[in-house]
DNA sequence: CATGGCCGTTGATCCACGTCAACCAAAAAT
DNA sequence: ATTTTTGGTTGACGTGGATCAACGGCCATG
């Protein structure tokens, strides 16, 4: 069945049932026929530029997005200027949910690196939401996940040092590599070292200097934006009893 | 018509149509025929004393509660020992987000002082979702301001100063005291100052010393937990150019 | 293959906040 | 009413990370 379709322009354009991120996007989980009616659900695709906004904060909310090739920033700022990354997006994650609540976007989406997203119009998903069983429900996981990263993230900005901070942050990348088939210990970061720094609530000169420390203590190899994980489990270890011994 | 409805025990028990919250809760932007079948969705009400768990990181989700009195505080704990108050959540507000992306609860919700939530099935919130038109999108917004509101705490943690972070919560406090009826000016905290560094990724002597500053420079008078903000404009500007007159 | 603009690294110094400690007020327990 | 406990304030001091500054290696562009 599969194989007797052949690749066209045109059946590249919107399925889901032939995408093969099904397992980390939006339609995970969920059964064939499902599927098949997902492709009704993406209107078209985007591709946007490295450094290009996918959208801005203030724009009318109209759609999410589902990243298919490539990856992100989003970003929040302050009127005086300061910013804040509030997080990084790889393939198969989903853009835009901040703007359901206001129906605008509350955040800025940046591409780090030429990428392609799946435009979802959030009307046609709420329709289709109605109809389709498992889609509602996928929906809703999606936007938890959301939530409890970005939990995640407040308990590493609230009470992490910066060398907690940043081997936390290198764990979390591995992983993800990992669930789209790339190597855990050997990867290539796309954002620079101030935009690891917004995330993780440092300054780039802290981040440059944590690398160099994990480093000379052997756990990674770091040359430039290329990065090895030599003692993930040190790594780990870091992160757990920083305040070991102290008896509190 | 509504003052015919005598206000009986079984009356009280699940109306969402009858409930003063409304504004605040699920059901906001409700048309009366949808809010009338919102009524099959609370299954029933539960007390929570003062420093009792609602739910606990680890527990299986099954509902989602809407604080119908009260107020609580959620924190999420690290192994060794350290934890980080996620979020404070008032009247109206919805707690147990975090549960349905594992199907596991992912932090613990206590109760601040003795309250009272509303108990909604999850499995019932999404089926009565297929029906109710607007129930799913309100839900979706609920969901969605969440996200929001914690990519303003992770720019609040990653990149304010002390008495920034202070202000900003100070104010937030404010606007959601106001948008319960009660004075945007005067209220009473119901967490410790201890809570309050730990949301705001202080220690509570910081905190201590804030609301002392703020005290000497007229902005606020605190007497305990008891605060009266005296100027909120002055308040206001501490958080947009701290960083003024350095030109950078 | 040269040149200019990022991006990253490293060092020296500073300061905001954490830590440690003493003390006091309020509330809870007896 | 008295003791105990808990929460809050304040001071003295230490330190992790910010700031300021210099430099070096990439990569893009002509």
């Amino acid at each position: 069945m599969r194989a007797s379709v052949p690749i066209t322009v045109s059946g590249l354009k919107t399925a889901c049932s032939q995408c093969n991120l099904v397992e980390l996007c939006l339609p995970f989980g969920m059964s064939d026929s499902e599927l098949s009616r997902l492709d009704e659900l993406v209107g078209a695709r985007r591709k946007v530029k490295r450094q290009q906004n996918l959208y801005r904060a203030g724009d009318p909310f109209e759609a999410i997005y589902a990243i298919r090739a490539g990856s992100f920033k989003t970003d929040v700022l302050l009127e005086d200027g300061r910013d804040q990354v509030t997080g990084f997006q790889m393939t198969g994650e989903i853009l835009g949910l901040d703007g359901i609540s206001t129906e605008t976007h509350s955040c800025n989406a940046i591409a780090l690196e030429d990428s392609e997203v799946c435009v979802i119009p959030y009307a046609k998903l709420e329709e289709l939401s109605h109809e389709v069983e498992g889609l509602q429900h996928q929906f809703h996981k999606v936007m938890s996940r959301e939530i409890v990263r970005d939990h995640g993230v407040m308990m590493l900005l609230g009470s992490m040092r910066a060398e907690e901070r940043l081997a936390a942050f290198l764990l979390n990348m591995s992983q993800r590599f990992t669930a789209r088939g790339f190597s855990a210990a050997e990867f290539h970061l796309r954002m620079t070292r101030e935009e690891i720094g917004s995330y993780l609530g440092l300054k780039l000169e802290t981040v440059s200097r944590a690398f160099s420390r994990f480093q000379e203590e052997g756990l990674i190899a770091v040359q430039q934006k290329h990065i090895r994980l030599l003692d993930t489990a040190g790594l780990r270890k870091l992160i757990q009893h920083q305040t070991a011994g102290s008896g509190r």
